[in-house]
DNA sequence: ATAATAGTTGACTATTTAGTTCACTATGTT
DNA sequence: AACATAGTGAACTAAATAGTCAACTATTAT
């Protein structure tokens, strides 16, 4: 009973573009309602804080975001596609945004974190557990090649840490250059961590 | 003649520890100023902006490091020694800032180009250039390697660019997860995007 | 010694920012 | 219909922030 109000919803939208086009620094509180089209009042309603909005937002977002993924690391893909398709939504992704945007933007968490790391726990703590399940897609993908014989791979954690590394390297690098054609090498640099032989990673 | 004052040279250095240790974005010119032990007067004598004093004290801070580069760098060094001595000194500064702040930073122009490229054209532009001075010193050691047939890397300015990616995405990795043991596996990860014969490798 | 000048200071303004308050409004429930 | 309540809005405060200015001080070249 009572009101009912997608003002929640738009102002985690709101600041998750913020943050994600721009910085978290200067993304402030006025800007987010006014990008929601939400005053301040409400905006202390549903969040104690531009942070604890942030946790929110970032949590409700890498939720949908992992449907996708979990359609693209599904079990019944071979493995080394599984990543060969990562690394193709990704770099699509990141097409769209620099259309959008006039700007690559990146990948969110990593640049979140690398920003916010030193000064917001809760949010450390959160893209922490976000980069750790990227990992584990990864990670299983990595152990299903090794157990084909496709790469030789014993410890699919490490060689997935090392990928993760490369991978969110790239996207920033994007970012950075503003240029999505960094990400070209994308998937022959993951093989080369890998070690796929020379015809495997042919086979395109 | 006139007063002489080394008001300049704290502000920079108070800029760039700032920024190293939390963000570009939180860091405000009264902070910089209090840091430094400089009035707002005096800023404002000496720069236009906080922009203007972050792009002279990160390209005064990419000189002075350039030097130590030099030295790693030395192509009286065999070549892919040049990396390990690389790796393991970054390792080193990695340790050193977490005694000195508590958290480990990562790469201060990576981490201040992901928050700011978007925003900030010409310390973009400045970034954009060290990246890129980074990426050369790997690129002639690469070239020294492959010329001396230890691995093989026909196009090492790719290959460069990968390991760069992969450097660069550990050391904020580091730096998220605020623990330097994330940097054991540096060496390891670009010799295997390197093709680097596990026997050479191992000559650690 | 002194004039020219490089650098300093603190008080000032205007704006932006986070966060509060409380009366108000819309809506589901009875 | 009317009541309980989820959500709204506009005006408010206090603090932080960027930027200005003019008088002041220290140094150095002559």
């Amino acid at each position: 009973m009572g009101r009912v109000s997608d003002a929640k919803k738009r102002l985690m939208d709101a600041i998750l573009e913020l943050i994600w086009s721009g910085s978290y620094g200067t993304t402030t509180i006025d800007h987010i309602c006014e990008k929601a089209g939400v005053k301040k009042g409400s905006f202390y309603y549903f969040f104690d804080s531009k942070s604890d909005l942030a946790a929110e937002a970032l949590e409700a977002g890498w939720k949908s975001k992992q449907e996708e993924l979990d359609r693209i690391f599904s079990p019944m893909v071979p493995p080394l596609d599984r990543i060969r398709k990562y690394c193709g939504f990704s770099y699509k992704t990141q097409q769209e945004m620099k259309e959008k945007f006039g700007h690559v933007l990146g990948c969110p968490q990593f640049a979140l974190g690398a920003e916010v790391s030193t000064q917001e726990d809760r949010l450390q703590k959160i893209i922490q557990e976000i980069l750790d399940c990227k990992r584990k897609y990864l990670e299983s993908a990595i152990r299903d090649a090794h157990a084909t014989g496709l790469i030789k791979a014993p410890d699919p954690g490490a060689k997935a840490r090392m990928i993760l590394a490369y991978y969110e390297g790239l996207l920033t690098q994007a970012r950075i250059q503003n240029d999505v054609e960094v990400l070209r090498e994308t998937v022959g640099g993951i093989f080369a961590l890998l070690g796929v032989k020379e015809a495997e990673a042919a086979i395109a």
